[in-house]
DNA sequence: ATTGAAAGGAGTTGGAC
DNA sequence: GTCCAACTCCTTTCAAT
Protein backbone atom coordinates (compact mmCIF):
# COMPACT_ATOMS: atom_id res chain seq x y z
CA UNK A 1 0.00 0.00 0.00
CA UNK A 2 1.20 3.65 -0.78
CA UNK A 3 -0.05 7.04 -0.33
CA UNK A 4 -1.27 8.82 -3.37
CA UNK A 5 -3.05 12.35 -3.04
CA UNK A 6 -3.29 12.32 0.70
CA UNK A 7 -5.38 8.98 0.14
CA UNK A 8 -4.22 5.69 0.84
CA UNK A 9 -3.78 3.72 -2.70
CA UNK A 10 -4.16 -0.47 -2.69
CA UNK A 11 -3.27 -1.36 -6.30
CA UNK A 12 -6.26 -3.62 -7.10
CA UNK A 13 -5.27 -7.39 -7.77
CA UNK A 14 -4.52 -8.19 -11.51
CA UNK A 15 -6.29 -11.52 -12.96
CA UNK A 16 -5.45 -13.62 -15.51
CA UNK A 17 -6.96 -11.36 -17.98
CA UNK A 18 -5.17 -8.59 -16.89
CA UNK A 19 -1.83 -10.30 -16.47
CA UNK A 20 -1.93 -11.95 -20.31
CA UNK A 21 -2.89 -8.15 -21.78
CA UNK A 22 0.38 -6.65 -19.50
CA UNK A 23 2.29 -9.35 -21.30
CA UNK A 24 1.24 -9.02 -24.84
CA UNK A 25 1.42 -5.34 -24.55
CA UNK A 26 4.88 -5.74 -23.06
CA UNK A 27 5.96 -6.88 -26.80
CA UNK A 28 3.84 -4.72 -28.72
CA UNK A 29 2.73 -1.89 -26.76
CA UNK A 30 0.19 -0.58 -30.21
CA UNK A 31 -1.51 -3.88 -30.43
CA UNK A 32 -4.72 -2.92 -31.41
CA UNK A 33 -7.73 -3.83 -28.57
CA UNK A 34 -9.20 -6.18 -30.88
CA UNK A 35 -5.68 -8.14 -31.69
CA UNK A 36 -5.48 -8.58 -27.63
CA UNK A 37 -9.17 -9.44 -27.52
CA UNK A 38 -8.63 -12.07 -30.05
CA UNK A 39 -5.79 -13.36 -28.97
CA UNK A 40 -7.57 -14.03 -25.11
CA UNK A 41 -10.86 -14.83 -26.88
CA UNK A 42 -12.16 -11.89 -25.22
CA UNK A 43 -14.02 -9.04 -26.73
CA UNK A 44 -12.33 -5.88 -27.46
CA UNK A 45 -14.82 -4.31 -24.92
CA UNK A 46 -13.31 -6.27 -22.44
CA UNK A 47 -10.47 -5.12 -23.17
CA UNK A 48 -11.01 -1.46 -23.24
CA UNK A 49 -12.66 -1.21 -19.97
CA UNK A 50 -9.55 -3.41 -18.16
CA UNK A 51 -7.18 -1.44 -19.88
CA UNK A 52 -8.65 1.72 -18.70
CA UNK A 53 -9.11 0.51 -15.29
CA UNK A 54 -5.34 -0.31 -15.24
CA UNK A 55 -4.22 2.75 -16.34
CA UNK A 56 -6.10 4.86 -14.41
CA UNK A 57 -5.13 2.60 -11.14
CA UNK A 58 -1.64 3.24 -12.54
CA UNK A 59 -0.63 -0.34 -12.15
CA UNK A 60 0.61 -0.20 -15.62
CA UNK A 61 1.20 2.53 -18.50
CA UNK A 62 2.43 1.69 -22.27
CA UNK A 63 5.54 4.52 -23.12
CA UNK A 64 7.69 4.62 -25.86
CA UNK A 65 11.72 3.27 -25.34
CA UNK A 66 14.51 3.81 -27.79
CA UNK A 67 17.77 2.35 -28.01
CA UNK A 68 20.99 3.36 -26.55
CA UNK A 69 22.01 4.21 -30.46
CA UNK A 70 19.53 6.04 -31.23
CA UNK A 71 20.49 8.30 -28.57
CA UNK A 72 24.34 7.68 -29.49
CA UNK A 73 25.02 6.85 -26.11
CA UNK A 74 27.54 4.91 -26.70
CA UNK A 75 29.63 4.74 -23.52
CA UNK A 76 28.38 3.73 -20.24
CA UNK A 77 29.85 4.58 -16.83
CA UNK A 78 29.16 4.24 -13.55
CA UNK A 79 29.68 6.64 -11.08
CA UNK A 80 29.83 6.78 -7.00
CA UNK A 81 28.73 10.23 -5.75
CA UNK A 82 29.41 11.44 -1.90
CA UNK A 83 26.96 13.61 -0.68
CA UNK A 84 27.36 16.02 2.05
CA UNK A 85 25.52 19.56 3.60
CA UNK A 86 22.20 18.58 2.13
CA UNK A 87 19.59 16.07 1.69
CA UNK A 88 20.57 13.01 -0.28
CA UNK A 89 17.53 12.73 -1.98
CA UNK A 90 17.29 15.88 -2.74
CA UNK A 91 20.70 15.96 -4.91
CA UNK A 92 19.51 12.45 -6.20
CA UNK A 93 16.60 14.31 -7.41
CA UNK A 94 18.91 17.07 -9.12
CA UNK A 95 21.19 14.70 -10.72
CA UNK A 96 18.38 13.14 -12.38
CA UNK A 97 17.54 15.84 -14.16
CA UNK A 98 20.48 15.84 -15.87
CA UNK A 99 20.25 14.12 -19.19
CA UNK A 100 23.21 11.84 -19.26
CA UNK A 101 21.80 10.75 -16.10
CA UNK A 102 20.35 7.34 -16.81
CA UNK A 103 20.05 6.16 -13.16
CA UNK A 104 20.41 7.25 -9.47
CA UNK A 105 20.21 4.77 -6.91
CA UNK A 106 20.34 5.76 -3.09
CA UNK A 107 23.19 3.51 -1.42
CA UNK A 108 23.95 2.48 2.33
CA UNK A 109 27.75 2.65 1.23
CA UNK A 110 30.37 4.56 0.91
CA UNK A 111 28.83 6.66 -1.45
CA UNK A 112 25.49 8.17 -0.87
CA UNK A 113 24.89 8.05 -3.96
CA UNK A 114 25.13 5.67 -7.35
CA UNK A 115 24.45 7.11 -11.32
CA UNK A 116 24.80 4.90 -14.22
CA UNK A 117 25.30 7.90 -16.80
CA UNK A 118 25.74 7.40 -20.30
CA UNK A 119 28.06 9.47 -23.17
CA UNK A 120 28.03 10.18 -26.60
CA UNK A 121 32.11 9.60 -26.25
CA UNK A 122 34.99 9.66 -23.54
CA UNK A 123 35.51 12.83 -24.26
CA UNK A 124 32.59 13.89 -22.68
CA UNK A 125 33.63 12.36 -19.57
CA UNK A 126 35.21 15.81 -17.99
CA UNK A 127 32.85 18.19 -19.40
CA UNK A 128 29.87 15.69 -17.41
CA UNK A 129 32.22 15.83 -14.26
CA UNK A 130 33.27 18.64 -13.71
CA UNK A 131 30.32 20.89 -15.07
CA UNK A 132 27.70 19.12 -14.69
CA UNK A 133 27.81 17.09 -11.20
CA UNK A 134 30.25 18.59 -9.20
CA UNK A 135 28.44 21.96 -9.88
CA UNK A 136 25.54 20.42 -8.17
CA UNK A 137 25.52 21.28 -4.40
CA UNK A 138 26.29 18.88 -2.20
CA UNK A 139 28.32 16.80 -4.39
CA UNK A 140 31.35 16.39 -2.35
CA UNK A 141 33.24 13.34 -4.63
CA UNK A 142 33.09 11.82 -7.26
CA UNK A 143 34.67 8.37 -8.11
CA UNK A 144 34.56 7.37 -11.42
CA UNK A 145 36.40 5.01 -14.00
CA UNK A 146 34.34 2.00 -12.51
CA UNK A 147 33.18 1.15 -16.55
CA UNK A 148 29.79 -0.47 -16.70
CA UNK A 149 28.89 -2.55 -18.96
CA UNK A 150 25.02 -3.40 -18.49
CA UNK A 151 23.20 -7.48 -19.11
CA UNK A 152 19.87 -6.39 -18.18
CA UNK A 153 17.91 -3.33 -17.61
CA UNK A 154 14.00 -4.23 -16.65
CA UNK A 155 12.54 -1.38 -17.81
CA UNK A 156 9.09 -3.66 -17.33
CA UNK A 157 9.00 -2.78 -13.49
CA UNK A 158 9.51 1.20 -13.04
CA UNK A 159 7.75 3.55 -10.22
CA UNK A 160 5.30 5.54 -11.91
CA UNK B 1 27.26 1.37 -35.93
CA UNK B 2 26.77 -1.89 -34.84
CA UNK B 3 26.34 -5.50 -36.00
CA UNK B 4 22.92 -6.86 -36.69
CA UNK B 5 22.21 -10.04 -38.60
CA UNK B 6 25.85 -9.79 -39.61
CA UNK B 7 25.48 -6.59 -41.53
CA UNK B 8 26.46 -3.32 -40.20
CA UNK B 9 23.23 -1.44 -39.50
CA UNK B 10 23.35 2.25 -38.76
CA UNK B 11 20.18 3.67 -37.35
CA UNK B 12 18.40 6.18 -39.36
CA UNK B 13 19.28 10.02 -38.61
CA UNK B 14 16.28 11.48 -36.38
CA UNK B 15 14.47 14.41 -37.71
CA UNK B 16 12.46 17.11 -35.19
CA UNK B 17 8.97 14.80 -36.18
CA UNK B 18 10.32 11.62 -35.11
CA UNK B 19 11.84 13.36 -32.17
CA UNK B 20 8.67 14.50 -31.22
CA UNK B 21 6.34 11.49 -31.77
CA UNK B 22 8.70 10.22 -29.47
CA UNK B 23 8.18 12.26 -26.86
CA UNK B 24 4.61 11.79 -27.24
CA UNK B 25 4.37 8.17 -26.91
CA UNK B 26 6.49 8.08 -23.82
CA UNK B 27 3.71 10.39 -22.32
CA UNK B 28 1.36 8.14 -23.50
CA UNK B 29 1.62 4.82 -25.89
CA UNK B 30 -1.54 4.48 -26.52
CA UNK B 31 -2.16 7.90 -28.20
CA UNK B 32 -3.87 7.36 -31.68
CA UNK B 33 -2.15 8.23 -34.87
CA UNK B 34 -4.87 10.84 -35.56
CA UNK B 35 -4.08 12.58 -31.96
CA UNK B 36 -0.24 12.65 -32.53
CA UNK B 37 -1.16 13.49 -36.21
CA UNK B 38 -3.22 16.87 -34.88
CA UNK B 39 -0.70 17.70 -32.29
CA UNK B 40 1.88 18.04 -34.96
CA UNK B 41 0.29 19.46 -37.44
CA UNK B 42 0.86 16.84 -39.99
CA UNK B 43 -1.72 14.00 -41.12
CA UNK B 44 -2.34 10.10 -39.59
CA UNK B 45 -0.66 8.71 -42.88
CA UNK B 46 2.64 10.82 -42.24
CA UNK B 47 2.16 9.54 -38.60
CA UNK B 48 1.85 5.92 -39.90
CA UNK B 49 5.43 6.22 -42.12
CA UNK B 50 7.02 7.52 -39.47
CA UNK B 51 6.07 5.33 -36.88
CA UNK B 52 6.39 2.04 -38.93
CA UNK B 53 9.99 3.30 -39.98
CA UNK B 54 11.38 4.18 -36.65
CA UNK B 55 10.34 0.83 -35.46
CA UNK B 56 11.31 -1.54 -38.55
CA UNK B 57 14.33 0.41 -37.60
CA UNK B 58 14.83 -0.51 -34.14
CA UNK B 59 14.95 2.55 -32.93
CA UNK B 60 12.09 2.82 -30.68
CA UNK B 61 9.65 0.54 -29.82
CA UNK B 62 6.28 1.37 -27.53
CA UNK B 63 5.87 -1.23 -24.67
CA UNK B 64 3.41 -1.27 -22.01
CA UNK B 65 5.84 -1.00 -18.46
CA UNK B 66 4.06 -1.71 -14.57
CA UNK B 67 4.44 -0.80 -11.32
CA UNK B 68 6.57 -2.18 -8.75
CA UNK B 69 3.61 -2.48 -6.35
CA UNK B 70 2.21 -4.35 -9.47
CA UNK B 71 4.51 -6.94 -8.86
CA UNK B 72 4.58 -6.55 -5.00
CA UNK B 73 8.12 -5.54 -5.15
CA UNK B 74 8.20 -3.50 -2.11
CA UNK B 75 11.74 -3.60 -1.21
CA UNK B 76 15.02 -2.74 -3.12
CA UNK B 77 18.61 -4.02 -2.82
CA UNK B 78 21.87 -3.36 -4.44
CA UNK B 79 24.02 -6.02 -4.56
CA UNK B 80 27.86 -6.41 -5.04
CA UNK B 81 28.95 -10.03 -6.58
CA UNK B 82 32.40 -11.29 -7.17
CA UNK B 83 32.97 -13.74 -9.47
CA UNK B 84 35.89 -15.95 -10.31
CA UNK B 85 36.53 -19.12 -12.60
CA UNK B 86 34.14 -18.10 -15.18
CA UNK B 87 33.49 -15.53 -17.77
CA UNK B 88 31.97 -12.61 -15.99
CA UNK B 89 29.56 -11.75 -18.66
CA UNK B 90 28.20 -15.00 -18.68
CA UNK B 91 27.51 -15.13 -14.45
CA UNK B 92 25.84 -11.86 -15.90
CA UNK B 93 23.30 -13.44 -17.96
CA UNK B 94 22.52 -16.03 -15.66
CA UNK B 95 21.80 -13.73 -12.65
CA UNK B 96 19.69 -11.79 -15.05
CA UNK B 97 17.61 -14.54 -15.38
CA UNK B 98 16.52 -14.97 -11.98
CA UNK B 99 13.25 -12.70 -11.21
CA UNK B 100 13.98 -10.98 -8.53
CA UNK B 101 17.14 -9.47 -10.53
CA UNK B 102 16.18 -6.09 -11.97
CA UNK B 103 19.35 -5.02 -13.31
CA UNK B 104 22.93 -6.92 -13.43
CA UNK B 105 26.13 -4.19 -14.18
CA UNK B 106 29.14 -5.43 -15.29
CA UNK B 107 32.15 -3.19 -13.01
CA UNK B 108 35.56 -3.03 -13.20
CA UNK B 109 35.88 -2.27 -9.34
CA UNK B 110 36.36 -4.91 -6.22
CA UNK B 111 32.85 -6.14 -7.49
CA UNK B 112 33.12 -7.66 -11.05
CA UNK B 113 29.24 -7.73 -10.84
CA UNK B 114 26.16 -5.41 -9.10
CA UNK B 115 22.58 -6.11 -9.28
CA UNK B 116 19.55 -4.16 -8.45
CA UNK B 117 17.10 -7.00 -6.87
CA UNK B 118 13.11 -6.88 -6.01
CA UNK B 119 11.99 -8.38 -3.00
CA UNK B 120 8.19 -8.97 -2.01
CA UNK B 121 9.48 -8.67 1.53
CA UNK B 122 12.95 -8.43 3.69
CA UNK B 123 12.14 -12.07 4.69
CA UNK B 124 13.28 -13.20 1.10
CA UNK B 125 16.59 -12.00 1.23
CA UNK B 126 17.97 -15.31 2.49
CA UNK B 127 15.98 -17.13 -0.03
CA UNK B 128 17.57 -15.28 -2.85
CA UNK B 129 20.88 -15.19 -1.63
CA UNK B 130 21.33 -18.64 -0.90
CA UNK B 131 19.49 -20.37 -3.05
CA UNK B 132 19.40 -18.49 -6.11
CA UNK B 133 22.27 -16.54 -6.05
CA UNK B 134 24.98 -18.10 -4.66
CA UNK B 135 23.70 -21.43 -6.35
CA UNK B 136 24.86 -19.61 -9.69
CA UNK B 137 28.31 -21.25 -10.73
CA UNK B 138 31.15 -18.91 -10.31
CA UNK B 139 29.96 -16.62 -7.88
CA UNK B 140 32.33 -16.46 -4.96
CA UNK B 141 31.12 -13.65 -2.62
CA UNK B 142 27.82 -11.72 -2.30
CA UNK B 143 28.06 -8.00 -0.64
CA UNK B 144 24.48 -7.22 0.61
CA UNK B 145 23.06 -5.20 3.07
CA UNK B 146 23.43 -1.99 0.77
CA UNK B 147 19.73 -1.32 0.89
CA UNK B 148 19.02 0.92 -2.16
CA UNK B 149 16.15 3.54 -3.16
CA UNK B 150 15.57 4.56 -6.68
CA UNK B 151 15.57 8.20 -7.75
CA UNK B 152 15.42 7.79 -11.34
CA UNK B 153 15.63 4.73 -13.45
CA UNK B 154 15.54 5.72 -17.18
CA UNK B 155 13.46 3.21 -18.88
CA UNK B 156 13.00 5.31 -21.87
CA UNK B 157 16.81 4.00 -22.91
CA UNK B 158 16.84 0.55 -22.99
CA UNK B 159 18.87 -1.94 -25.34
CA UNK B 160 16.49 -3.44 -28.07
C1' DA C 1 -17.88 -8.42 -15.40
C1' DT C 2 -18.73 -9.65 -20.14
C1' DT C 3 -21.19 -9.37 -24.28
C1' DG C 4 -23.25 -7.79 -28.90
C1' DA C 5 -24.54 -4.33 -31.97
C1' DA C 6 -24.24 0.11 -33.86
C1' DA C 7 -22.35 4.67 -34.67
C1' DG C 8 -18.61 7.33 -34.80
C1' DG C 9 -13.63 7.41 -35.22
C1' DA C 10 -9.15 5.76 -36.66
C1' DG C 11 -5.62 3.13 -39.76
C1' DT C 12 -3.77 2.10 -44.13
C1' DT C 13 -3.07 2.11 -48.93
C1' DG C 14 -2.39 4.05 -53.51
C1' DG C 15 -2.06 7.85 -56.51
C1' DA C 16 -0.72 12.81 -57.07
C1' DC C 17 2.18 16.63 -55.96
C1' DG D 1 8.29 12.93 -47.89
C1' DT D 2 3.71 14.49 -47.43
C1' DC D 3 -1.06 14.78 -48.57
C1' DC D 4 -5.91 13.46 -49.84
C1' DA D 5 -9.48 10.27 -50.18
C1' DA D 6 -11.57 5.94 -49.94
C1' DC D 7 -11.96 1.68 -47.93
C1' DT D 8 -11.40 -1.20 -44.15
C1' DC D 9 -10.98 -1.92 -39.53
C1' DC D 10 -11.18 -0.51 -34.69
C1' DT D 11 -13.08 1.74 -30.38
C1' DT D 12 -16.54 2.93 -27.41
C1' DT D 13 -20.98 3.03 -25.43
C1' DC D 14 -25.02 1.11 -23.46
C1' DA D 15 -28.62 -2.16 -22.73
C1' DA D 16 -28.95 -6.90 -21.53
C1' DT D 17 -27.35 -11.13 -19.29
Amino acid sequence: MQIRNGKAFSAPTLDDLDTKLIELLRVNGRATNQELADRLSVTAATVSTRLRRMEDAHVMRVVAVTDFSAHNYNVLIALGVKVQGRDVRQVGRDLAKLPEVLSVNIMNGPHELELLVGLHDFGEINTLLLEHIAAIHGVTHISPGIAADIVKFEFNVVPL
